[in-house]
DNA sequence: TTTTAATTGAGACGCATTATCATTTGGAAG
DNA sequence: CTTCCAAATGATAATGCGTCTCAATTAAAA
């Protein structure tokens, strides 16, 4: 259902007046294939291991497409360098926990915050074009090793 | 009330054993007496018209200090460069929204967001520290602009 | 005062990202 | 299948925020 062949993401650029080159479809499907949160480094590393003919500008300048045109969304965890994971269903908006001992992006969705928010900005005359929650802490895992059950 | 002398803004670096310098107190008193969210580079020319004697250097360092003892709060709006603002009730929470037109940013505290935040943590067994929320659009005064009612 | 560890200033440095520009290429038109 | 050109790419220089280094200064304890 949500497969698609590599004509169809060519025809995602191509419906945007734009170039559906190697190197755009590389990024792209990579992302589509992945559930991690990659920057912009990983992608370039991984589609290099791939043997894939891409350079970092270029990796940058498809993101950013991409991310215009909400087919990716850019993440900024804090620490100083973007994330970036598919974005399938604009409609179905996920938040991010990060842990800040392991790294770990735990999404959620929580439908109760999103109307939440929706009501906050009608409240204030506030047009809301997008929104992010972050929980920063320790996740399930690395809480363990603090409380000493190691 | 909330209004602190000189001697009271020693205190604060001195109860944590750091010396009271004069670019210490001129930037936390800076940031005490002002409603905005400044950058670091915008405190560093606040100070310098006041032709206090300070470096970008310790700007920063300032700023982490204080930041670690819970007297400010460090924001990222996601245009490249840290915000800054007072922390005089770590208790009392809000959240922004940010105008991507004209930059302003208005503070909001909702309290049911508040608490569903914490139970989304729980029901992840996660350890939350801290949080942000960020609403990114229009502010009234923008939309109106958008509307054509300029 | 003396003393010393903490702090500062100036500038070098690091790192993620963006800009530049000559070269290449997707794909539309013929 | 060629021609053609705006769009895209690669290599690398440039940018900008923030951190680090280290010699000189200073807060504040003794």
């Amino acid at each position: 259902m949500t497969t698609h062949g590599e004509g169809s993401l060519k025809k995602v650029f191509r419906d945007n007046q734009l170039k559906a080159t190697p190197q755009r479809l590389d990024v792209l499907k990579l992302l589509m294939t992945c559930s991690e949160h990659l920057d912009a480094e990983e992608i370039y590393q991984r589609l290099l291991k791939k043997k894939k003919n891409v350079s970092r500008a270029t990796i940058y300048r498809t993101l950013e497409v991409l991310v215009e045109h909400d087919f990716v969304r850019k993440l900024d965890f804090g620490d100083g360098r973007m994330r970036y994971e598919q974005n399938q269903n604009p409609e179905e908006h996920h938040d991010h926990m990060v842990c800040q001992v392991c790294g770990k992006v735990i999404e959620f969705y929580n439908p109760k915050i999103e109307d939440l928010q929706e009501l906050v900005a009608q409240n204030h005359n506030f047009v809301m074009l997008s929104h992010t929650m972050h929980i920063y802490g320790l996740c399930s895992e690395c809480a363990e090793g603090h409380n000493g059950n190691e």
